[in-house]
DNA sequence: TACTTTAGTAACATATAAGTTAATACTTTT
DNA sequence: AAAAGTATTAACTTATATGTTACTAAAGTA
């Protein structure tokens, strides 16, 4: 048996990368552990010395990611909606496999003890704020909960992103491609923009 | 041996039912055939008799619920589209685990060629005309692909459905709620009532 | 009523997934 | 430079899921 150095750091990062990937188009129950040490060209055995278990491992991608989101959420901008909705969208591709794994954990734990719910509920607190502030400066009514515009913001920035083959079939446009993009910009714009009516 | 009786039709009802809650709440790698039967109080091999496979049961219920689907799109209101989306909002507990399934099914198949594509498409061909006619009515400006108003709808209608989990921890209210249904009813009549004005 | 077909059961087999063992090579520490 | 600890490997085990066998009971049919 040869080998030709060891690179503890790069095993974990590939492996991480790898069950991203794999978790976020597959979901918890349709990735495989076999899968990802392929994608990753490690040995199966790196992934129960690093993350003890299949879902050692997923826990920790959430983790992960809950903090590059985290960075991502305090930078955006907060004086209308639109603009908002934009800078979601428009970084859809960083925050793409974010999303899916936030989605798939609904089906992995239970609606009642949701996995990271502390943690997820203190992320949406922060962006909650910026609509009440909105409310504040009289850019949006007040009689309204701001955690549900924020809902509705987050449904219709990530469906596309969450859903690509849906969105695909509904629109006869790839998700991806620009012409999409473009085209559904102009949607939210209509709905979303101050001096916009429907 | 003792059997007192037989009804393959309601077997086979029974097993539809138990299968549609299991895949909806768990997603088609998340379901298990076990659970299916345990649920539905029949021999597992019922299931097989009757359905062949886990994914033919899977495409059964697919096919059920795409009818079913169909004829509630049949009646969904033309005129505005703070009325249809009030339509499609108001019955999701109707819809609720059809378009669970539909969102699973993306996980399931690939996404280069998904299931029951052209039956999807062609349900949705349905709901774009409503749009192409009310940009003809005026309700609607002309020059945004209809298929994009359709697509940011169904993600203002769909999302507290299909991720109850999610919805809750952003709003801290259960989506089956009726404080939620109008709290959020709210919001979409600000988005999209014509009159209204953000 | 005998004959065929269909519905149903319990136990079993197969497949496929996650996770482990035990040995070895590299790295760090003393 | 010896010892101890950590990273890595290939082959194996275990767990858990789907699917089958072989039989029995009921219903439909000649």
């Amino acid at each position: 048996m040869k080998r030709i150095g060891r690179n503890p750091q790069e095993t974990q990062h590939k492996i991480l990368t790898a069950a991203m990937k794999e978790f976020a188009t597959n979901g918890y129950h349709g990735a495989r552990v076999d899968n990802i040490v392929k994608k990753a060209g490690v040995n199966k055995r790196m992934v129960y010395h690093y993350f003890e278990s299949k879902e050692g491992l997923f826990r920790t991608l959430m983790e992960q990611e809950l903090e590059k989101i985290q960075r991502f959420s305090s930078e955006e901008p907060k004086d209308n909606l639109y603009d908002l909705v934009k800078y979601w969208f428009e970084n859809s591709s960083i925050t793409d496999d974010y999303f899916k794994l936030f989605l798939w954990i609904d089906s992995f734990s239970s609606v009642d003890a949701p996995l990271f719910e502390n943690e997820r509920r203190e992320l949406f607190e922060n962006s909650k704020k910026i609509y009440s502030e909105m409310q504040d400066k009289g850019e949006l009514p007040k009689d309204i909960d701001p955690s549900f515009y924020l809902l509705a913001m987050i449904a219709l920035t990530t469906l596309p992103v969450v859903l690509p083959g849906f969105s695909k079939i509904v629109t006869s446009e790839s998700p991806k491609s620009t012409k999409f993009q473009e085209k559904y910009l102009k949607v939210l714009k209509l709905l979303l923009e101050p001096g916009a009516k429907l």
